[in-house]
DNA sequence: ATGTCTTTGTGAACGCGTGCACAAAGATGG
DNA sequence: CCATCTTTGTGCACGCGTTCACAAAGACAT
């Protein structure tokens, strides 16, 4: 049973933290929409606003990076976009192949924010035969019997997989034998890799479990004295963003409805 | 600078701590799963097995349930099913609306996991009128005009964004000021809610960024070599390449589904 | 240059989460 | 009823992540 291990205890060296690592996309995202504004210089306090984050942890996460900052002035937006982009590694191309063109597949294949920063779908599969050659997002499916030689031929190391729950354990076995060594899983099931390889899991029902937990909570506090649940009706003190023409980041779109 | 917070600060609920609430709907998976195939109980070593975490992790979670175990013998299965359902508030029905039919909406909408667990899909909402009426995993596309009246006939709590990021916002004011409590955001925006308000962020983009970071340093672990592309402006500052860090999913995961 | 002002970078304290290791509790068998 | 074996429940220590608070660094004005 040397299956392997499905998480990774800890960090065993001194790279960046891996809390950082997941926040530089945050900060990658907001850089990016002050860049299409042509701002050369931002602050600290006044990034982790658009983050949606502490300025000290801001502060703290760069630190890691280098010294990328000048005191008194802030960040050079451009600077940072670079640094950032490239120690996330979206300097490079990234092919990527997803598993299971259903309707979540579908509309991963059509996401957009795939292409614009270095992802690549190189590949949609699919293990019914009746959807092999029909077009998603402009791409043909191909079937599962194909899968091994896409990732070898393209040199895939990132896999998707959004397939039923029952494929996923199988399909995820086969993307590792090929070589895959990152991977993506929307599938509610946990995933047995062996070691050295990333599995991050997506997972919509305990998303919304953990917001069920929290929603009762609120609820069955008004039992005891007044509180904590928000008024029905508009209790909204805050405001801001822009009137109406948000001008959006455009850079990523959650899904679409093109071709 | 209105900073929206994305997640509480700290956790003075039940007590239950936030990861392990987050790691409830993970056992209750597997316990689901134990209970059709009847077995009665089962011990931490095995669940843990199943859920993929360590055993003495899920027994200390399970500690600030009660001690709902015989020791010696395990959990009872059926009996851990009800009080993890009732604890994650899943012996309530919650209904959701989904805002932006696109095609993340539409296979959100036809997600089986949802019913699945006291979720109740009472609404498809999109801004575009041409969508209205058509309908969608059996459920009549409704326009964003009706948005509010739907929130409070209905009592719902807990709205889905799936719209492109520069509406996200302004779906979400909305939503908040009709009384939703809950929002899994789906839109690569960093939300601005009210005290009070729980959002969850599942980003497509982000994912796969934290994976290419760890992908980039597998790969680089023994070829360093800089791609050659030179920062955008002048700025030439020291930076140095960051040896090698871990790849360590895990933490705080977003979400989704399966086909 | 010098002083003032702004903002970064970080040392240090604190709190949460994790995992070990073991005593307590109960089952089981003689 | 006692001995033994299994498995839970948890005290404790450790490490990561967050936050505070401030000294250092540089910009800018005089």
């Amino acid at each position: 049973m040397a299956t392997g291990r499905t998480h990774r205890p800890a960090t065993r060296s001194r790279g960046i933290p891996e809390a950082t690592v997941a926040r530089l996309p945050l900060y990658l995202r907001a850089l990016t929409a002050l860049s299409e504004r042509s701002v050369p210089t931002v602050s600290s306090e006044e990034l982790a606003a658009a983050a949606g984050v502490n300025s000290a942890k801001l502060r703290k996460d760069f630190s890691y990076l280098g010294s990328y900052g000048t005191r008194g002035v802030g960040y050079d937006v451009e600077y940072l976009v670079y640094q950032i982009s490239r120690e996330l590694g979206l300097t490079q191309d990234w092919p990527v192949v997803i598993v299971g063109i259903g309707n979540l597949g579908a509309a991963l294949a059509n996401y957009g924010g795939f292409a614009s920063r270095g992802f690549r779908v190189a590949a949609l599969i699919d293990a019914d035969p009746g959807m092999a050659g029909k077009p998603v997002a402009g791409i043909p499916v191909q079937h599962t019997d194909e899968l091994e030689k896409i990732i070898q031929d393209d040199g895939v190391s990132i896999g998707v997989i959004a397939t039923p729950a029952g494929a996923a354990q199988q399909v995820c076995d086969r993307l590792v034998a090929a070589g895959v060594t990152s991977i993506l899983n929307f599938a509610p099931t946990v995933l047995n890799v062996p070691e050295g390889v990333d599995v991050r899991k997506v997972d919509l029902s305990i998303e919304l479990q953990i917001l069920a937990f929290h929603e009762q909570r609120k609820a069955g506090e008004e039992a005891a004295g007044d509180a904590g649940v928000v008024p029905p009706v508009a209790a909204r003190k805050q405001q801001h963003a822009t009137g109406s023409a948000d001008q959006g980041p455009d850079g990523d779109v959650p899904a679409v409805m093109p071709a």
